[in-house]
DNA sequence: TTTTGCTATGTGACTAGATCACATACGAGG
DNA sequence: CCTCGTATGTGATCTAGTCACATAGCAAAA
């Protein structure tokens, strides 16, 4: 099957030495995990190093009290940063990461990784890049959770979550679970976006009306 | 001198491979840097794999607005992960060090740092352990500005911060940008902790005189 | 069809924290 | 003693989070 040579549908992994590709091909399993499964969290320390083909991952933090943020989202063609982690560090992360929709992935077992981490350049390149990407990613979160408006950040994330027709399925909770935020609040900021004209509201799901708007709103500074 | 043998002041570095161990302290320079100085930050990428021997360095983050938040401080016998995030992958980080106190440290070039990572697996171990915990303290920190009461914070960094007798040297203002809050707020928050007898303060000082309470205050959810 | 019940959403009052515009106060150097 | 830069104090106002409770949508059961 096509999902043999996996290894060709991640950039930093096109150049990689022979010997590895086969490692690699030859240990890892590419698994297919239905939308909602919890893939590692506390408590639950991931046993494999996940690349994914297809689908998404996202990565939340749950707080004592059950408050929520989302930190990042994983997305096809790239790996699981904080699997990494994991894997290098052994530390029990608070943080947990859930399949947003049904997922294939590639779990490299983590002998293997280490292996290849030791024997192959490219490899140590190719995680050692996405890992650095996500801390990237969470500076800028903390930056904007910090000094950031919640209207420009739910701007921002409403033109992130939407499909191409601007339909999103979401509710008022959810939203406010990945940005931090209060129910009321993103009530409030969606009722005076929807003032605007600039999306449409119903139960369980929003439109979006203007997106330049929105854009606008969510680069401004 | 003494710190010819500097790898055996930083735990994960005494079981070392011996010709790795060489290599390191043959390749490697310890430098001695003023209080103050900029190690790296936007548009100063670091050269040198850096592990600190002595001084602290702090790690903040500053908005294009001016605004700053402490991400996190390197202390002696540490490593600067985030030095090595730029080594791995070649990312320019808009967070910038700077060494809060005089700083010595071993500077290990990039060839050497690769080098050492492709053959010992002990330090490959030493990197990332050191890696991971701070990528742990940082989803802890989102976790902090997104649900936590200044107060909290507030109380929990003047313990961080201060000296064994109980005294700090730092104005509002700095406070303020440790925390990603306001001069003003950190005013009225110290003005609320010395009535309640917590701290003294006087111009560009605090004393904390109840430790106890202000640690109860850390601490509580 | 009507009832029931769960979930989503709306709303006002209140609190915490950030922002703004100033007013003072301190302390080193002239 | 005076001056000036920096540190701190303060009230008003705005934004966002919290709390308590009301209402609305929707689907399964009666």
């Amino acid at each position: 099957m096509a999902d043999r040579q996996w290894t060709s549908r991640f950039p930093g992994l096109g150049a990689l030495e022979p010997e590895i590709t086969n490692l690699l091909l030859r240990t890892s399993a590419v698994v297919d995990l239905p939308a909602g499964t919890r893939i590692f969290g506390p408590g639950q320390a991931p046993e494999n190093y996940l690349l994914l083909l297809d689908g998404t991952v996202r990565v939340q933090q749950v707080s004592e009290n059950g408050r929520e943020i989302v930190l990042y989202r994983v997305a096809a063609g790239q790996s699981c940063a904080l699997t990494t982690a994991c894997l290098m560090g052994y530390e029990d992360y608070q943080a947990e990461g859930v399949a947003e929709t049904a997922v294939t992935a590639v779990a490299i077992p983590r002998a293997t990784f280490d292996e290849a981490i030791a024997r192959s350049a490219a490899f140590r390149k190719f995680v050692f890049t996405a890992f650095s990407l996500n801390v990237t990613t969470l500076f800028k979160l903390i930056e904007e959770v910090a000094f950031s408006r919640i209207d420009e950040r739910l701007a921002q994330r409403l033109l992130q979550l939407a499909d191409p027709s601007g339909h999103i399925e979401i509710t008022h909770q959810q939203l406010a679970a990945e940005l931090g935020s209060a129910r009321e609040v993103i009530g409030r900021q969606l009722h005076e976006f929807q003032r605007r004209g600039w999306v449409t509201t119903s139960r369980g799901s929003i439109d979006l009306a203007n997106r330049e708007a929105l854009r606008q709103l969510a680069t401004a500074h």
